[in-house]
DNA sequence: GCGACAG
DNA sequence: ATCTTGTCGC
Protein backbone atom coordinates (compact mmCIF):
# COMPACT_ATOMS: atom_id res chain seq x y z
CA UNK A 1 0.00 0.00 0.00
CA UNK A 2 2.63 2.28 0.77
CA UNK A 3 4.91 1.55 -1.48
CA UNK A 4 2.35 1.47 -4.32
CA UNK A 5 2.28 5.00 -3.25
CA UNK A 6 5.68 6.05 -2.55
CA UNK A 7 6.82 4.67 -5.52
CA UNK A 8 3.56 6.74 -7.38
CA UNK A 9 5.26 9.68 -5.70
CA UNK A 10 8.52 9.12 -6.81
CA UNK A 11 8.41 8.66 -10.68
CA UNK A 12 6.12 11.94 -10.45
CA UNK A 13 9.01 13.72 -8.88
CA UNK A 14 11.06 12.53 -11.60
CA UNK A 15 8.53 13.91 -14.02
CA UNK A 16 7.57 16.39 -13.15
CA UNK A 17 11.33 17.67 -12.47
CA UNK A 18 12.98 18.21 -15.62
CA UNK A 19 12.28 20.88 -17.51
CA UNK A 20 13.58 20.01 -21.34
CA UNK A 21 13.91 21.69 -24.18
CA UNK A 22 12.35 18.99 -26.86
CA UNK A 23 8.39 19.45 -26.87
CA UNK A 24 7.29 15.92 -28.33
CA UNK A 25 9.41 14.79 -25.42
CA UNK A 26 7.66 17.15 -22.93
CA UNK A 27 4.57 16.44 -24.27
CA UNK A 28 5.21 12.55 -23.86
CA UNK A 29 5.97 13.13 -20.44
CA UNK A 30 3.32 15.31 -19.55
CA UNK A 31 0.84 12.63 -20.74
CA UNK A 32 2.53 10.58 -18.38
CA UNK A 33 2.26 12.66 -15.85
CA UNK A 34 -1.31 13.30 -16.78
CA UNK A 35 -1.91 9.61 -16.38
CA UNK A 36 -0.03 8.98 -12.87
CA UNK A 37 -2.24 12.02 -11.55
CA UNK A 38 -5.61 10.16 -12.82
CA UNK A 39 -5.20 7.36 -11.13
CA UNK A 40 -5.60 9.30 -7.77
CA UNK A 41 -9.50 11.07 -9.72
CA UNK A 42 -12.20 10.74 -7.44
CA UNK A 43 -15.27 10.77 -9.49
CA UNK A 44 -18.01 10.71 -7.46
CA UNK A 45 -19.57 12.84 -4.47
CA UNK A 46 -16.67 12.20 -1.55
CA UNK A 47 -17.22 15.61 0.76
CA UNK A 48 -18.66 16.32 4.38
CA UNK A 49 -20.79 19.17 3.05
CA UNK A 50 -24.31 18.91 2.13
CA UNK A 51 -26.33 21.97 -0.13
CA UNK A 52 -27.53 24.48 1.61
CA UNK A 53 -31.63 23.37 1.82
CA UNK A 54 -34.68 25.63 0.82
CA UNK A 55 -37.50 25.60 3.90
CA UNK A 56 -39.38 23.79 1.93
CA UNK A 57 -37.23 20.86 1.54
CA UNK A 58 -35.52 21.01 5.68
CA UNK A 59 -38.55 19.27 7.23
CA UNK A 60 -37.06 15.59 7.44
CA UNK A 61 -33.69 14.84 7.67
CA UNK A 62 -32.69 13.39 10.63
CA UNK A 63 -29.58 11.87 9.12
CA UNK A 64 -27.44 14.71 8.42
CA UNK A 65 -28.82 16.85 10.26
CA UNK A 66 -24.76 17.17 11.22
CA UNK A 67 -23.46 17.91 8.83
CA UNK A 68 -21.72 21.20 7.86
CA UNK A 69 -23.79 23.06 4.94
CA UNK A 70 -21.49 24.18 1.63
CA UNK A 71 -20.67 27.86 2.71
CA UNK A 72 -16.64 28.75 1.12
CA UNK A 73 -16.51 28.32 -2.43
CA UNK A 74 -13.04 29.33 -3.99
CA UNK A 75 -12.67 30.59 -7.47
CA UNK A 76 -9.49 30.52 -9.84
CA UNK A 77 -8.12 31.80 -12.78
CA UNK A 78 -5.21 33.65 -14.21
CA UNK A 79 -4.88 36.32 -16.75
CA UNK A 80 -2.25 37.35 -19.12
CA UNK A 81 -0.81 41.03 -20.23
CA UNK A 82 -1.60 41.94 -24.14
CA UNK A 83 1.98 43.24 -25.12
CA UNK A 84 4.00 40.54 -22.70
CA UNK A 85 2.64 36.93 -23.10
CA UNK A 86 5.11 35.58 -20.40
CA UNK A 87 4.05 38.07 -17.83
CA UNK A 88 0.48 36.92 -16.10
CA UNK A 89 -1.46 37.60 -12.66
CA UNK A 90 -3.62 34.62 -11.04
CA UNK A 91 -6.28 34.85 -8.59
CA UNK A 92 -7.71 33.18 -6.11
CA UNK A 93 -10.82 34.45 -4.68
CA UNK A 94 -13.29 32.95 -1.93
CA UNK A 95 -17.39 33.56 -1.76
CA UNK A 96 -19.38 32.95 0.81
CA UNK A 97 -22.78 31.56 0.19
CA UNK A 98 -25.66 32.22 0.01
CA UNK A 99 -24.92 36.06 -0.56
CA UNK A 100 -21.98 35.18 -2.91
CA UNK A 101 -20.07 38.04 -1.72
CA UNK A 102 -15.92 38.06 -1.67
CA UNK A 103 -14.48 37.17 1.40
CA UNK A 104 -11.05 36.67 0.72
CA UNK A 105 -8.65 37.38 -2.35
CA UNK A 106 -5.25 36.43 -3.16
CA UNK A 107 -2.86 36.97 -5.91
CA UNK A 108 0.29 35.99 -7.53
CA UNK A 109 1.97 38.25 -10.70
CA UNK A 110 4.30 35.53 -12.31
CA UNK A 111 6.40 35.11 -15.30
CA UNK A 112 5.19 31.84 -17.39
CA UNK A 113 7.46 30.04 -18.79
CA UNK A 114 5.77 27.08 -20.35
CA UNK A 115 3.63 27.92 -23.15
CA UNK A 116 0.01 26.77 -23.68
CA UNK A 117 -0.55 24.06 -25.59
CA UNK A 118 -3.89 22.83 -26.07
CA UNK A 119 -4.21 19.92 -23.73
CA UNK A 120 -1.46 20.71 -21.50
CA UNK A 121 -3.05 23.95 -19.66
CA UNK A 122 -2.30 22.65 -16.25
CA UNK A 123 1.58 22.94 -17.02
CA UNK A 124 1.26 26.27 -17.12
CA UNK A 125 -1.34 27.53 -14.64
CA UNK A 126 -1.56 24.83 -11.67
CA UNK A 127 1.77 25.79 -10.33
CA UNK A 128 0.85 29.12 -9.43
CA UNK A 129 -2.46 28.26 -8.35
CA UNK A 130 -1.61 25.68 -5.60
CA UNK A 131 0.76 28.62 -4.90
CA UNK A 132 -2.20 30.54 -4.25
CA UNK A 133 -3.79 27.85 -2.36
CA UNK A 134 -0.66 26.90 0.41
CA UNK A 135 -0.28 31.14 0.78
CA UNK A 136 -4.31 31.32 1.86
CA UNK A 137 -4.04 27.56 4.07
CA UNK A 138 -0.70 29.04 5.57
CA UNK A 139 -1.87 32.78 5.90
CA UNK A 140 -5.93 32.83 6.76
CA UNK A 141 -6.60 29.33 6.90
CA UNK A 142 -10.16 29.94 7.97
CA UNK A 143 -10.77 30.61 4.55
CA UNK A 144 -9.22 28.14 2.65
CA UNK A 145 -12.00 26.99 0.00
CA UNK A 146 -11.27 23.14 1.07
CA UNK A 147 -15.00 22.06 0.59
CA UNK A 148 -15.40 23.30 -3.05
CA UNK A 149 -13.51 25.63 -6.13
CA UNK A 150 -14.19 26.50 -9.13
CA UNK A 151 -11.46 26.44 -11.79
CA UNK A 152 -11.43 27.92 -15.60
CA UNK A 153 -10.50 25.40 -17.52
CA UNK A 154 -12.14 22.02 -18.27
CA UNK A 155 -12.33 19.17 -16.16
CA UNK A 156 -12.60 15.67 -17.68
CA UNK A 157 -13.49 17.05 -21.03
CA UNK A 158 -9.96 17.21 -21.87
CA UNK A 159 -7.81 14.42 -24.66
CA UNK A 160 -6.70 12.46 -21.62
CA UNK A 161 -9.84 12.80 -19.17
CA UNK A 162 -7.49 15.01 -16.98
CA UNK A 163 -7.66 18.71 -17.37
CA UNK A 164 -6.51 21.46 -15.27
CA UNK A 165 -9.61 21.28 -12.78
CA UNK A 166 -8.92 17.62 -12.13
CA UNK A 167 -4.78 18.26 -11.97
CA UNK A 168 -5.64 20.87 -9.35
CA UNK A 169 -8.06 19.49 -7.78
CA UNK A 170 -5.96 15.95 -6.96
CA UNK A 171 -2.83 18.07 -6.37
CA UNK A 172 -4.37 19.96 -3.82
CA UNK A 173 -7.27 16.99 -2.58
CA UNK A 174 -10.33 19.72 -2.78
CA UNK A 175 -13.47 18.81 -4.94
CA UNK A 176 -13.64 21.33 -7.89
CA UNK A 177 -15.67 21.96 -10.68
CA UNK A 178 -14.19 22.64 -14.49
CA UNK A 179 -15.60 25.28 -16.22
CA UNK A 180 -15.01 26.18 -20.33
CA UNK A 181 -16.11 28.92 -21.58
CA UNK A 182 -15.40 27.60 -25.57
CA UNK A 183 -15.76 23.62 -26.31
CA UNK A 184 -12.24 21.46 -26.17
CA UNK A 185 -13.13 19.47 -29.43
CA UNK A 186 -13.07 16.06 -27.95
CA UNK A 187 -14.39 12.46 -29.15
CA UNK A 188 -16.16 13.79 -31.71
CA UNK A 189 -17.86 17.17 -29.50
CA UNK A 190 -18.33 20.04 -31.60
CA UNK A 191 -19.77 23.34 -31.10
CA UNK A 192 -22.69 22.75 -34.31
CA UNK A 193 -23.04 19.66 -32.53
CA UNK A 194 -23.99 21.01 -29.00
CA UNK A 195 -25.92 24.26 -30.87
CA UNK A 196 -28.25 22.01 -32.34
CA UNK A 197 -29.24 19.93 -29.20
CA UNK A 198 -29.82 23.36 -27.68
CA UNK A 199 -31.49 24.81 -30.64
CA UNK A 200 -34.05 22.27 -30.84
CA UNK A 201 -36.15 23.77 -27.74
CA UNK A 202 -36.09 27.35 -26.59
CA UNK A 203 -36.81 26.68 -22.98
CA UNK A 204 -33.71 23.72 -22.96
CA UNK A 205 -30.87 24.78 -21.50
CA UNK A 206 -28.92 21.97 -20.66
CA UNK A 207 -27.62 19.20 -22.83
CA UNK A 208 -25.42 16.20 -21.98
CA UNK A 209 -22.13 16.13 -23.52
CA UNK A 210 -22.47 12.61 -25.07
CA UNK A 211 -19.07 11.72 -27.37
CA UNK A 212 -18.81 9.85 -30.54
CA UNK A 213 -17.67 6.80 -28.13
CA UNK A 214 -20.83 7.05 -25.76
CA UNK A 215 -18.43 8.42 -22.79
CA UNK A 216 -20.51 11.45 -20.61
CA UNK A 217 -17.85 14.37 -20.83
CA UNK A 218 -19.73 16.89 -18.68
CA UNK A 219 -22.62 19.56 -19.67
CA UNK A 220 -23.28 22.31 -21.84
CA UNK A 221 -25.50 24.64 -19.74
CA UNK A 222 -27.13 28.61 -20.73
CA UNK A 223 -27.36 30.45 -17.18
CA UNK A 224 -28.48 33.41 -18.24
CA UNK A 225 -31.38 34.27 -20.39
CA UNK A 226 -29.45 37.18 -21.34
CA UNK A 227 -26.51 35.20 -23.02
CA UNK A 228 -27.17 32.30 -25.57
CA UNK A 229 -24.01 31.35 -25.32
CA UNK A 230 -23.41 27.99 -23.26
CA UNK A 231 -20.61 27.22 -20.94
CA UNK A 232 -19.29 23.49 -20.63
CA UNK A 233 -19.33 22.23 -17.31
CA UNK A 234 -16.94 19.07 -16.46
CA UNK A 235 -16.51 17.38 -13.17
CA UNK A 236 -12.49 17.71 -11.62
CA UNK A 237 -12.21 15.60 -8.38
CA UNK A 238 -14.37 14.51 -5.88
CA UNK A 239 -17.66 15.48 -7.00
CA UNK A 240 -20.22 13.80 -9.31
CA UNK A 241 -21.96 15.58 -12.55
CA UNK A 242 -25.20 15.98 -11.08
CA UNK A 243 -24.10 17.81 -8.03
CA UNK A 244 -21.86 19.87 -9.84
CA UNK A 245 -24.64 20.86 -12.30
CA UNK A 246 -27.08 21.75 -9.55
CA UNK A 247 -23.92 23.91 -7.65
CA UNK A 248 -23.43 25.64 -10.97
CA UNK A 249 -26.84 26.49 -11.62
CA UNK A 250 -27.04 27.66 -7.72
CA UNK A 251 -24.30 30.16 -7.89
CA UNK A 252 -24.29 31.85 -11.53
CA UNK A 253 -25.20 35.22 -11.31
CA UNK A 254 -23.96 35.64 -15.42
CA UNK A 255 -23.10 33.74 -18.37
CA UNK A 256 -20.41 32.27 -15.67
CA UNK A 257 -20.42 31.06 -11.99
CA UNK A 258 -19.63 33.93 -9.61
CA UNK A 259 -16.30 32.43 -8.36
CA UNK A 260 -14.55 32.26 -12.11
CA UNK A 261 -16.51 35.73 -12.78
CA UNK A 262 -14.93 37.48 -9.87
CA UNK A 263 -11.60 36.04 -10.12
CA UNK A 264 -11.62 36.77 -13.79
CA UNK A 265 -11.94 40.29 -13.18
CA UNK A 266 -9.96 40.92 -10.53
CA UNK A 267 -7.13 39.06 -11.66
CA UNK A 268 -7.41 41.17 -14.89
CA UNK A 269 -7.50 44.70 -12.43
CA UNK A 270 -4.72 43.18 -10.68
CA UNK A 271 -2.29 43.15 -13.70
CA UNK A 272 -3.27 46.04 -15.08
CA UNK A 273 -2.43 47.82 -11.58
CA UNK A 274 0.51 46.14 -11.36
CA UNK A 275 2.04 45.14 -14.45
CA UNK A 276 4.60 48.27 -13.92
CA UNK A 277 6.22 46.46 -11.34
CA UNK A 278 7.53 43.35 -13.48
C1' DG B 1 -2.30 15.37 -45.76
C1' DC B 2 -5.45 18.96 -43.56
C1' DG B 3 -7.87 20.97 -39.94
C1' DA B 4 -9.20 21.32 -34.88
C1' DC B 5 -7.39 22.38 -30.47
C1' DA B 6 -9.60 24.77 -22.71
C1' DG B 7 -6.52 29.41 -21.41
C1' DA C 1 -5.89 34.51 -23.30
C1' DT C 2 -5.80 39.32 -25.94
C1' DC C 3 -6.82 43.02 -29.69
C1' DT C 4 -11.70 46.68 -28.76
C1' DT C 5 -16.70 51.07 -29.44
C1' DG C 6 -20.57 51.40 -29.93
C1' DT C 7 -24.90 49.77 -29.63
C1' DC C 8 -29.39 47.43 -29.00
C1' DG C 9 -32.51 46.38 -25.24
C1' DC C 10 -34.62 45.96 -20.48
Amino acid sequence: MRDRSQNSDLLLERLMESTGDCEIENQTKWIEVQNELKQRLIAADDFTWKLPKHESEAAADGNDEKKEVLKYVGGVDVSYCKDDPSLACAALVVLILPTLQVVHQEYSLVRLGVPYIPGFLAFREAPVLLQLLEKVKANSPHFYPQQLIFVDGNGILHPQGFGLACHLGVLADCPTIGIGKNLHHVDGLTLNNVKQLLGAKPDLNLVTLTGSSGIIWGAALRSSPRSMRPMFISTGHRISLDTAITIVQMICRYRIPEPIRQADIRSREYLQKHRHVC
